[in-house]
Parts: structure tokens; sequence; C-alpha cells
DNA sequence: TACCTTCATTAGTGACACGAACGTTCGTCT
DNA sequence: AGACGAACGTTCGTGTCACTAATGAAGGTA
């Protein structure tokens, strides 16, 4: 016989924000895992597709569209710029900013992760019915909705 | 006129695992908010609760129980320990284990938490429907409970 | 001019999940 | 008896992630 699994007690077990923790892991493994096999991480595949969608964009602007911090924006900008999956060149209009620019092999890139998301994300929803996954996903947008600050302040960043 | 907020793109707020980890994000900030007030830890209210519906338990034991990692598990109780919330015995059954015991202090102070934990899922719950709410719940108990090992090998943890 | 804001960048913090290794004890098998 | 594997508590360390602070350069505006 297999040793007793100790299972959560039920209260436990019960509470959303646990539950929420405990998806997002698995959620966030199962997507790594699949980025891993391209040697890609989950911001890269978030800033390709809003520079695909929004089109060239500022730092800043990217950073507030894929909710990455400006900070971290640095190093994601270098490397899919070592790569050559975007440029970044100087905005002649306000010297202060860069300007992000999707290239082709951006695109291919992009295309790539895109397939590996979808793969994850089917994974990931596998257990549910395709009405529940969609019920899931409008549940979970209404919440992260309610829930965030409306008025940013000033050079306050995401 | 309110600056231009500029929302991420559509085909990234519409990936779950994304929304996920958003949502984890913000449930978990409501949690610590409210434990704050009473200088308490996330894991130390999973800790008594497991306590108090499943009794006694060794560290590994509560461990499995919780998810908390066996090491990390030492500070908690070492925390609840000194504030006398729980006791730390040395079993005379097995002498690598410690039987942990909640106190009455410990009751008294899982009392607490827990109204603290309940306000925090009602606020998080908040945009939503009773019954959306527990619908929400339903499939994230699914998507968790399908995405686990079946069974754990020699000496790993939770 | 002076002042405040925004931008890109660097560096650093704290929380968290997780792993490695150690000494000790238990159980089982020979 | 002795050998061996596994579980226990503990310490220390790692990698990731959201987030903050501070800085120099550049814009906007009174």
């Amino acid at each position: 016989m297999s040793p007793t699994p100790e299972p959560a007690p039920a209260r436990l077990r019960a509470i959303p924000s646990r539950l929420l923790s405990g998806a997002a892991l698995v959620a966030d493994r199962l997507v790594n895992e699949r980025l891993a096999a391209e040697g890609a991480h989950k911001w890269h595949f978030a800033v390709l597709v809003t520079l695909a969608e929004a089109g060239a964009a500022s730092q800043a602007e990217l950073s507030r569209r894929t909710g990455i911090y400006r900070s971290d924006m640095v190093a994601v900008l270098n490397e899919l710029a070592d790569a050559a999956c975007v440029r970044r060149d100087p905005d002649p209009a306000d010297r202060r900013r860069n300007v992000i620019t999707l290239t082709p092999a951006g695109r291919r890139r992009l295309d790539r992760l895109d397939a590996l998301i979808d793969d994850a994300q089917r994974e990931l929803l596998a257990p549910l019915t395709p009405g529940e996954g969609a019920e899931l996903t409008r549940l979970l947008t209404a919440l992260t909705e309610h829930h965030r600050p409306a008025h940013p302040r000033p050079d306050e960043q995401r």
C-alpha cells in the first residue's frame, strides 16, 4: 500500500487566495518549461506580443503595457536586442526615449514562442472543459480588473 | 484629461497563466496587508489551522499538509513557539520527530488570524457574486488537483 | 531662469519556492 | 549482529520575481 498522502485540511484547501497562489505556481512552471526549450523567457514573449500588436514603443510604454518594471525591462530588451529580435534606436523626437522596433527575426521568434505558450495554456486548462476554461478566464479578468489602482501617481511604473 | 493608461494588448490580457499570476499577486498582497496588522505571516495561519483541524503532528507532517517546505517550516515553528502559540516536544515514540502541539494561546491567535483571512477573501472576491466566487474556487481546485505529482519519491518534501 | 516630471539605467532589497548536505534515528533485511 | 536505505530536523545556499532608490539626461511649463 502507498503511505498516507497526508492531505491538507479542508479549511486550508477552501481558501481562494491559497488556490490562486498554487494555480499560479503550476501555470508559471508549465510556461517556463515550454519556453526553456527555446531558451526564452516569459517576459520576452510579453514584449514581442506587445510590439506586434501595438507597434513600436518606448521602454516606458512597453513597461506599462506588459506590467514589467522599467528596471527589469532593460535586461529583457538587452537580450532581445542581442538576439536581433528588436531594434533599440534613440527617439529623434524625444531624446530621453528609445524607440523599440520589432524586427523580422523578432516576428519569427514570436511565432515560435506563441505556439509554445498556447501549448502551455492548453495543458494548464486540460482538466477543464472549454466552457469552464473560458469561465475561469472571465472570472480572473473581472477579479484583476477590479483590484488595480485607478490613477497612477507621478513617475509611478507599471 | 487623464493621460492615456496604455492598456495591455488583448492577446496578453487573454492568457490564463498571466491572469493567474496577476490574481495571485493581488490575493497575496491583500492577505499580507491584513496579517501585517497582527504582525503575522501567511505561513503561521496555515500551520495553526492544520494543527487545529488535524491535531498535533510532526514537522514533516505539517510540511506536507501545508505545502511549506521543511526547511522553511523550522523558522515558522521557531516564531510560533516564541509566541507560545505552539509547543515543540521531542516525540518519545520516534526520537527523530518533534511533536508540535497547539496551545490555548495558539488557538486564540488562530481565531484572530482567521477573521483577518476571511476579510481578505471577502475583499478579494468582492467583484464577483457569491455564486461566481464558489465557481472560481471550484475551477481552481480542479486545476490544482489535476496538476500535481501523484507519488512522491524518497525523502522528497511537500 | 527655475522647477518638476519623465526617461533609461544601475544597483539593491525582501519574499518566496526550492535544493544540498549533514548528523541522527528508525525499519528492514540478511 | 551488522549493514543499508530511508525519514527526520536543521543549516545554508540558490534562483526568480516584484519592487524601490538613486542618478544623469532631457523634456514641459511658469
